[in-house]
DNA sequence: GACTCGTGGTT
DNA sequence: TAACCAAGAGT
């Protein structure tokens, strides 16, 4: 037995979220938010949201932007296939003279899935329907205490989301419905423990009823991410520009700009003159600088090493790459290159004399900064980070 | 169904 | 600090 909508209908009225796009009608910027908080959370969409908006305040505007700029909008939000899928999607809409209004022909766009066709039908067009997304999933396995481990049961758990629809008074009100299951999962029935005694809700849950809310949706355990090495290559030009190049438009930070290096691969760290030969093709004195940038993916690590090399002259970018501003490479990369930075500026910090009474090597040999200043994740990694021998602080 | 595909915040 | 997590989609 589905719990009452009307229940949760009130309790949205009265206690939901303020948000950027809340109240929102306009398909374009309903689907930007979704599209947007794909996997990433409100906290980060935020600012994001209204900075892309200014930048490209219509789908007119963003399909006939060049995709440089949309890469460049975009830097820093992950997932860059959502980007190329988003400007393809622009230049389809502004073709046809408008928005899709039901689910299936949103669901034919580039990067709209079950969830987002559903969620812009319900929000933009009052399409009687309920998207499915990680709250829902969480909501539902604990209001029907489901316990097959995720993702095995998401069709499931997307059946007994939907039948919420057969209710009256969530088919008048779709597109509040949806983001009402949205708010209860991200403010009341939260992953870790969730505040039950706020649920309007409850008395409706079986999980509840069952004391199992806490361990509800069960998921089955994530493989270990594998370790990959890379040795890249930072050059400036006479004017402090950076010579970069595009990836591939395909994988990983697919058809975003990077700083030039070797392919990642697992095993072994690449030795100086092992990764010589995957330098741009300008002639340079490359010096190895110490430490690792590290940085995780969602499905692997990877450590990088960094030469860096200065010229003198301001020579043309080589056939594939281009030059760039420091300022604006800085926007433009993605973060997984922001670590390469970090660490040029950390070894400089190392090794400039201006710095020597906190560089000066401690009884392990290692800098102490460098024991500090190399993030990874964020965070530091110590010797992990750094590629440098720990500091032993006893014995 | 199993992989690939980012990042920053929280715990 | 390492794991977990987030308004998923494409192959």
């Amino acid at each position: 037995m589905h719990p009452p909508a009307p229940e949760l209908l009130d309790w949205y009225d009265r206690h939901r979220r303020s948000l950027p796009w809340r109240g929102e009608r306009d398909p374009y910027r309903i689907w930007l938010s979704e599209v947007m908080l794909q996997q990433t959370t409100v906290a980060a969409v935020g600012p994001r949201y209204a900075r892309f908006l200014a930048r490209f305040p219509d789908v007119a505007a963003l399909a006939a932007a060049p995709w440089e700029a949309v890469a460049a909008e975009w830097a820093g939000l992950g997932y860059y296939a959502r980007a190329r899928n988003l400007h393809a999607a622009a230049r389809a809409v502004a073709a046809r003279g408008g928005f899709p209004d039901t689910e299936s022909g949103l669901r034919a766009l580039p990067g709209i899935g079950a969830y987002t066709s559903a969620a812009v039908a319900a929000i933009a067009f009052d399409r009687p329907t309920v998207p499915v997304d990680g709250n829902v999933e969480r909501v539902a396995a604990r209001l029907f205490d489901i316990r097959d481990p995720l993702p095995a049961a998401r069709s499931r758990l997307a059946s007994l989301a939907r039948a919420f629809m057969e209710q009256p008074a969530a088919r008048a009100r779709p597109g509040d419905f949806a983001q009402a299951l949205f708010d209860l999962g991200a403010t009341i029935c939260t992953p870790r423990r969730p505040a039950c005694a706020l649920c309007p809700w409850r008395g409706h849950c079986a999980a509840q009823a069952a004391g199992v809310q806490d361990s509800l949706p069960v998921k089955a355990p994530k493989p270990v991410r594998g370790l990959r090495q890379g040795m890249h290559f930072l050059l400036r030009d006479g004017g402090g520009r950076l010579l970069l190049r595009h990836r591939p438009p395909q994988g990983l930070l697919g058809g975003m700009p990077e700083i030039p290096g070797t392919p990642w691969r697992e095993g072994e760290a690449w030795s100086e003159a092992e990764a010589l030969p995957h330098a741009p093709p300008l002639a340079a004195e490359w010096r190895l600088l110490p430490g690792v940038a590290r940085h995780g993916f969602t499905h692997l690590e990877l450590e990088m090493r960094l030469l860096s090399a200065r010229l003198a002259a301001s020579p043309p970018a080589p056939e594939g790459f281009f030059w760039l501003a420091e300022e604006e490479a800085r926007r433009a990369l993605p973060s997984a290159m922001g670590r390469l930075l970090a660490l040029e500026s950390l070894a400089a910090a190392i090794t400039a004399p201006a710095s020597a009474p906190i560089a000066a090597p401690l009884a392990g040999g290692a800098p102490a900064v460098a024991l500090r200043a190399v993030p990874a994740r964020g965070r530091p990694r110590g010797a992990a980070g750094t590629g440098l021998p720990k500091r032993r602080t006893k014995s």
